[in-house]
DNA sequence: CATTGTCTCCTACATCTGTAGAATCGTCAA
DNA sequence: TTGACGATTCTACAGATGTAGGAGACAATG
């Protein structure tokens, strides 16, 4: 649903066509799907072509990420620590992610 | 929803009286929950005391849990590096999280 | 101006989820 | 058996989300 943060700014039918093919929704479907992310303020027209419209997100990619992993954090009891391991357990951490988690931490200095 | 997994198996009663007083749900919403939960198969029914049923959750939270991070990494492209990096910056994920992380990576040695 | 193609707007339907009242059923006590 | 109390079952409604058809608006073309 959110596939039009790689495209940046565009147009329904823009969006619409870069959706895979399979299973591919239809053209008035991603146009309520973009009307409702601007009931929501997720997007926003920016401007007008013609007659169609140009989206543009409004909340970046990053925001949206930030968001749900707070939410997936408050489902932990707000601890890191069972996710970490979790990320460990499943391979999907590697050594190397660690060790610049560690200096991250250890170059910031202003946490906590 | 989920906070039956305190309990362990537990009757609806039960279940909705350990609920927060605060904005508590009615009974019945509290069984509808149930009976949806048991339709999907993450919960079932473990016996019947007396009229009432005892819920017993079929998938535990740790479960529960690992599908959410992976469904989160999935939004991350499957990596988990920019979730930690995340973490870190808002301050939930300590140095001493990070230390155990590492030993734990090297301890097992069988990842990738 | 009429035609055609595209886009938006309005409306609609299905499912999921949260919420809960009404009716019914079952159990326990007298 | 009858009454009371609590649990289950049935039904319903609202909001969010995914899906999409039909009607109308608007631009390009002849």
């Amino acid at each position: 649903m959110e596939a039009l943060w790689e495209l940046g700014a565009a147009s329904v039918r823009e969006i619409q066509e870069r959706l895979p093919a399979k299973g591919r929704p239809a053209h008035t479907t991603v146009q309520t799907i973009l009307t409702r992310l601007e009931a929501k303020q997720a997007v926003r027209r920016a401007k007008k072509i013609s007659n169609a419209y140009i989206y543009e997100p409004v909340v970046t990619r990053g925001a949206t990420q930030r968001l749900l992993v707070d939410e997936l954090l408050a489902f932990f009891g707000g601890r890191a620590a069972p996710l970490v391991s979790h990320l460990i357990e499943s391979g999907q951490l590697t050594l190397q992610d660690v060790e610049e988690a560690r200096k991250a931490l250890k170059g910031d200095g202003k946490h906590g």
